[in-house]
DNA sequence: CGGGAGATTGACTGATCTCAACCCGGGTGG
DNA sequence: CCACCCGGGTTGAGATCAGTCAATCTCCCG
């Protein structure tokens, strides 16, 4: 039930049973909007299975996606842990099941379980450090650079079926707003890639054909 | 010693000895490298004095300035925390007054003080947000916009003067590494944000005359 | 006085954005 | 059954913000 990767790994027994792990997750729709910017959140939402974006909406409404959340990742931690409002929208791009910690409670389990309190942190951590590394991306890197990086992003976040297509399927406009670009410049882009033989367009399911070509677009080193 | 919103508040008597607050901090001139990107950080350091630059630098060499550190504020835990090396360089741009917090010293008060955990979380959670909404509006926003927010930003992390001069002095290059411009792009603009009647100009030192003005031209609303 | 770093300005270029037209497939109501 | 509509996807043309290159200037320092 609880996995050795799980957030949750930690808890004792009695605080496990406090917990609503075991009861029926909610689920969520495509389109369906599971906490929006400026709104309170009643606490953090652990997915248990679909995608969901996270994103900001800027001064002129434009979006920004800021991460995807899937199977196993939490959302609405910061909100909760900072007792502020909302600062993005959560919205299910993938039929999700979700279950609800109330806030108390995961304060509670921050101030008690010192365990729990350090995997949070590093939580926290890894997503500050990969915010970061996207400051600088968009900061320095051309459009170009930038999709030919979210390709391999995407390919590590949600890998790739047996016929190499990406695991997730987002809209051409989805795919502007994590880049920050425009639209039309996403799909000169990804024709550019498939005429040269990079990509494979199938609709909105993108196959995967030459990495290497990927990461020396994008200028990826590591 | 301890005032009320250090992150060691919450610190006992006992764990207090432990950590060489009293000591003599270490001394930095301006220019000096606290930490640098790749390398093992020993701990975490907490300022008393001065300023730093936290900057990444991109693949072709450019610096892009993440953030500031200053009196009260905390460097290198996102590091420490995760065992990893660091991410960012930390060059002091004021002379600077610092003291390290030893790693497994960081990490043995977040296991057991709960309380301790709990306000660093804050910290990393508030500096989620910032990057996140630092995300958004280099993604969205035009130079000009991102640099009339900027000097707000500034205004408000580093305050004025009795002259209402800025309580910090950036080169025009710093400038357009935080923005993520080019430096020439940054002198422009200053310039005409001069010719406008919305700041002074005086070597590095930028006198802000106009601060309704520049939320406008920045779009900042909140 | 020479050197070097940073600041400025001008000219030019070009990557992207915007606007607008058009296509395509699916769903819907008459 | 068909016309229409709508959300996405594409493509082209033109406008422009901002980056690059290069020359010059101004301090400041040794």
């Amino acid at each position: 039930m609880i996995d050795s990767n799980s957030i949750f790994r930690h808890l004792t027994e009695d605080e496990l049973a406090q917990i609503p792990i075991d009861q029926d997750p909610e689920h969520y729709k495509r389109g369906a909007i599971i906490y929006e910017e400026g709104s309170r959140i009643p606490g953090f939402f652990c997915v248990q299975k679909g995608i969901i974006k996270i994103y900001k909406t800027g001064f002129d409404g434009k979006e920004q996606i800021i991460r995807f959340a899937k199977k196993g990742d939490i959302m609405g931690f910061r909100s909760t842990l900072s007792k502020e409002r909302a600062c993005s929208t959560a919205k299910v791009i993938e039929d999700a099941a979700i279950i609800l910690v109330p806030a108390e409670m995961v304060i509670h389990l921050v101030k008690t379980n010192g365990d729990f309190a350090y995997d949070l942190l590093r939580i926290a951590c890894k997503e500050l450090g990969e915010a970061n590394d996207n400051i600088t991306d968009i900061a320095q890197k051309t459009v170009r650079e930038r999709l030919a990086e979210e390709l391999i992003h995407l390919r590590k976040e949600f890998d790739l079926d047996n016929e190499k297509f990406l695991r997730i399927s987002l809209t051409r406009e989805e795919l502007a707003n994590i880049v920050g670009t425009a639209t039309e410049s996403v799909i000169r882009l990804l024709s550019e890639f498939k005429q040269d033989g990079i990509i494979e367009l199938h609709g909105r399911r993108i196959k995967i054909l030459d990495e290497k070509m990927l990461l020396k677009i994008g200028n990826i080193h590591d």
